[in-house]
DNA sequence: CTAGGGTTAG
């Protein structure tokens, strides 16, 4: 259009920035905010609250925030954005403090807000608000009901679930969720027959809080079920989805088919990775997963900890202890990531698993925090198995100094 | 599409 010569108008920048905020564009959406600027345009409402959005979507508060308090004239869009950019960044105070001022509050404003209280486990300040405000929507209700969620408190949500005068997918789709975050396996594919049985069409986020649930129970009839059911009702396989596919397959001891379904997957992100590298772990296949974590770098994807857990883990299974202390050592050398308890307690398994409890003894002095039970556990574990009653007396020890009330069993 | 629902270690 620029090239052709003609100018947009202040019709045209509103289409122009959603796309870019749709698109996470931001770098052009800045050189369109230029334009915009260029033209004289920028007082217009329209405009500024479509910047402002595509700014805090973009996790540029900075921006969205200059151009907040140029306005003169701000529309409840504007002011909403600016509460929900506070929100995605943990700026809960600020949100507020938005909120509170905010005369023209409708009922985006109150469920973001709650939104925001929920997503922090403050489920006493979301109800706070849900029993106060003016007239309550759907997504309030789900809002709740993910702050339940969040909590662990499935009891609490089911309440919320109960209670709720009109249920959408995305009700179902927080219900399934809570249960199996809990735990509650069973009782996610129970709620699943239920939601099938009222005709409730399944979306991505269904089946993958499922497929996390046949994971947990290793139900591999249920899990392929599943898959099933996703090819035949059509639902797409994402990332996310193809993600749970590979680590519902793993975890039910189909290696084969896990790989397959990852092999599939277009657009592997790390959580892809770290899940086909702890299958692999699971399944003792340790080389296969120091090869795969050569691939993930080599397709421009960096590790994080978690992938470390999976590595570190495959040496265990292998009883690679050279190995596991190179990749302890290189990942804050190489990759700048410090480790936390739970590498240190891999090692400290690796080494006494192999009899080596002096350096694990060591290891466990030198760890920068203070280790954890399962460290503890990991190298009294190793003293049983070698009959090393000194290293074990001296763990015993320091475990009764450090916290008397559990002085052994 | 101004708000809500999703995966990974042990």
């Amino acid at each position: 259009m620029l090239q052709r010569g003609l100018s947009p108008n202040n019709f045209t920048y509103p289409f122009v920035i959603k796309a870019c905020t749709v698109s996470s564009l931001t770098r052009y959406g800045t050189s369109v905010h230029a334009h915009v600027c260029k033209a004289g345009l920028d007082s217009d409402v329209y405009i500024q609250s479509s910047l402002i959005h595509m700014y805090t979507n973009g996790k540029d508060l900075a921006s969205a925030e200059l151009l907040f308090v140029k306005c003169c004239d701000r529309d409840a869009v504007s002011w909403n954005s600016m509460i929900d950019g506070y929100v995605k960044y943990g700026e809960i105070e600020l949100a507020r403090n938005v909120f509170d001022r905010m005369c023209c509050r409708d009922v985006i404003s109150w469920n973001t807000m709650i939104n925001g209280y929920a997503i922090l486990g403050n489920i006493e300040e979301a109800k706070k608000l849900f029993d106060v405000m003016p007239e309550r929507s759907v997504v309030s209700w789900n809002s709740m009901l993910a702050g339940y969620g969040k909590c662990e408190d499935y009891e609490g949500a089911y309440r919320v679930f109960n209670e709720m005068p009109r249920r959408d997918v995305a009700s179902w789709n927080a219900m399934l969720a809570c249960y199996a975050q809990c735990g509650k396996s069973r009782e996610a594919l129970e709620l699943f027959d239920e939601m099938k049985a009222l005709g409730v069409k399944a979306t991505e986020a269904t089946v993958v809080s499922l497929l996390s649930a046949c994971a947990h129970l290793g139900a591999l009839d249920q899990g392929s079920s599943l898959h099933k059911y996703i090819d035949e009702h059509k639902i797409e396989v994402g990332t996310i989805t193809g993600t749970a596919l590979v680590d519902m397959y793993a975890r039910c001891g189909s290696i084969s088919l896990a790989r397959q379904v990852f092999c599939s997957i277009e657009d592997k992100d790390v959580l892809t990775w770290n899940t086909i590298i702890a299958g692999n772990a699971m399944h003792g296949h340790a080389n296969e997963a120091h090869e795969l974590f050569t691939k993930m770098q080599e397709t421009g994807i960096s590790p994080n900890d978690i992938t470390f857990v999976a590595l570190l883990s495959a040496c265990s299974h292998a009883g690679m202890v050279e190995e596991g202390q190179r990749l302890l050592a290189s990942m804050s050398s190489t990759y700048s990531i410090d480790p936390k308890v739970e590498h240190y307690g891999c090692v400290i398994d690796l080494l006494s698993r192999a009899g080596r409890l002096e350096e694990a003894m060591d290891l466990i002095e030198a760890m920068p925090m203070e280790p954890n039970s399962s460290a503890w556990g990991a190298l009294l574990g190793g003293c049983r198995i070698h009959g090393n009653t000194e290293v074990g007396e001296l763990v015993g020890k320091r475990l009764i100094g450090l916290q008397p009330e559990h002085s052994g069993r």
